[in-house]
DNA sequence: CTGAAAGCGCTTACAG
DNA sequence: CTGAAAGCGCTTACAG
């Protein structure tokens, strides 16, 4: 390959010091470079189509546009990806990149990966969970914007119990509440819910939504199961509270799309009709199953783009506000983001209400 | 943040000069500095954790112990971002960090990806494939290993149909034999084929393996069902297949996991039983769905950790082998990785047979 | 208005 | 055996 143009290419080419392209090309010409020579620089620099060696810019700058992020787990993420796509998308708008690394919720990992974030010089930092959960920022937060001049650092899908660090995260007590809110507008009293793993933070909360709802209709709370988040967990505790000879729920509110696959099972094995006998709404809006189930399943969707997005953003306008310190945005805690429902064809009303 | 410690404090606290520590850190000390400044040396560093400045040896070597990956949907990927973390694996343990771009399949991204990943000045190029294809390298192929001192770069989960590239590949039709195979053997003779989209390339290759264990069982190949890889295309298509009064296959091979969940729901609605009345094979391993369908779903196992693993290790291979560039591996072409059988409980031997 | 110089942190010839 | 110098490509004071 042609070796890339440099400064100095363009400086020859146009006629002039290095010092006089770099000023023109970070918009410091006016009033320091004669109008002829910012034309002439300019326009070398088109014809050489020179852009600035970034690894150069960052040793002078110690800036380097990228965004460290660390993740607890994202190669078994599925729908999880999303939450990067988000973060890049938003980090490439203003020319940065993402610099991922996995610790397979390895503590040591993770603190080697931070380790090796910032020797790399990144400008900020993204930690970003898999699932929902409390995440505990490493002791040692010197890096972190608590300190002047420190790097920026945001949380995603995951929250600081100290709150010292800015957290986007679900809104999951709205989201089991509008899941539970939609099958009570469409008649139904018997709503039973699939729980999570009790050790899930979202299933908690998305049962305290659930009781809201069912508490604001006057409704009494059925004994909740605790399922799972796979599909033979929805299937088991489907079969669980479906089997049986006496009145059965019209409604199950599930623990996520998956084990709502599992209910998807159960009801078809055991001759139930999805919606007309039992109406089922699921949760995450998994891409690879809800669209995609016979009905189609409507589901809460999990605001994971929006994570990453919101995440990026923090950090990018902290990074413009360099200029006052106090100026930074003061967003800290957890910033709940909307789940929304995604209505399908897996409710309907329920046949004696 | 304390200031991280240069090679320059290193030196004054060793009493020796920068070029000294340099020379003893990266191991060439021995007949060049004495055993007692070694030491020194040494001890400094250590006292000091010293380790050297990534972006200031970027610039003075020209590299960056960075390897581009460029992908084409990486978010939507569920099972595939195993192929990153198996490239990522194998990069850290050399010292490298993997810098992913996702270009969403849109070739004028893909080509400002090169563009920024080259001025980043990544020492090699992954591109990986969310699902099997031929993937058309840029006409630009300077960057390439083809050239003396040029980018090394390597294929993955796709294949340069002008075997300019090395690329790493499932081998599907072998997976597809074994998986017919398996069939054959538990004494199956009506095995239909459920097929993928006829775009896919994989569906394809699975096919022929298909045929050739039919062929070689000398067995007549019954009608190939193109379903799709979603759940609701298996379902439509075992519906298809498995809703009639006449004879019914005894085996289902199917064109994903996904597909095959929706096998299973046609089943559990038809009310057959799996595996007595209906064996079913999957193909990919999907970690969220296989192990948990009920019963658990034998399938065929993508080797996407593999892929990552052998493409990184591959590039690692060239970029050590820089004193003599003609003694690069020269695996050109496609390699083909084995997709083994995972057996669950998804297949009995038929009742009639 | 303009160019020469310093310096970010490193390594590799080059003198002594 | 050792240190001073050059240089990777850039930007920002600093002289003129």
């Amino acid at each position: 390959m042609n070796r890339k143009a440099t400064s100095q290419d363009v400086a020859d080419l146009a006629g002039v010091s290095r010092s006089a392209v770099s000023l023109v090309l970070n918009g410091h010409g006016d009033g320091n470079i004669s109008a002829a020579n910012q034309a002439a620089i300019l326009a070398a620099a088109k014809e050489l189509d020179y852009s600035p060696n970034p690894v150069a810019l960052s040793l002078r700058t110690r800036r380097s546009s990228t965004i460290g992020v660390v993740t607890d787990a994202i190669a078994t993420a599925g729908y999880a990806g999303r939450l990067l796509q988000g973060a890049a998308e938003t980090a490439a708008a203003s020319g940065y990149l993402l610099l991922v690394i996995d610790t397979r919720n390895d503590r040591a990992e993770e603190d080697r990966a931070y380790a090796t974030l910032r020797g790399r010089q990144v400008d900020a930092l993204l930690f970003a969970a898999l699932s929902l959960r409390a995440y505990e920022p490493p002791a040692d937060l010197s890096w972190t914007a608590e300190l002047p001049g420190g790097t920026p650092a945001v949380l995603a899908n995951c929250f600081d119990p100290g709150q010292r660090l800015t957290a986007y995260v679900p809104d999951e007590v709205a989201g089991g509440r509008a899941a539970t809110q939609f099958l009570l507008d469409h008649g139904h009293r018997d709503i039973v819910l699939l729980a999570g793993t009790p050790e899930a933070v979202a299933s908690g909360l998305r049962e305290h939504g659930y009781r809201q709802a069912m508490a604001d209709a006057g409704l009494p709370v059925p004994p909740v199961v605790i399922a799972g988040f796979e599909i033979d967990k929805g299937y088991a505790a489907a079969m669980q509270v479906l089997d049986r000879t006496g009145p059965r729920p019209t409604a199950v509110l599930c623990a996520n799309d998956r084990a709502a696959a599992g209910v998807y099972l159960a009801a078809a094995r055991l001759g139930l009709d999805i919606p007309r006998d039992l109406s089922v709404v699921g949760y995450d809006d998994d891409q690879n199953v809800a669209p995609w189930l016979v009905p189609a399943l409507t589901t809460v969707r999990l605001p994971h783009l929006e994570m990453g997005r919101a995440a990026a953003q923090w950090l990018l306008d902290r990074l413009g506000a360099d200029a006052d310190p106090d100026d930074r945005p003061a967003a800290l805690g957890p910033v709940r983001l909307d789940c929304p429902l995604v209505v399908r064809d897996s409710i309907s009303r329920p046949l004696r209400s």
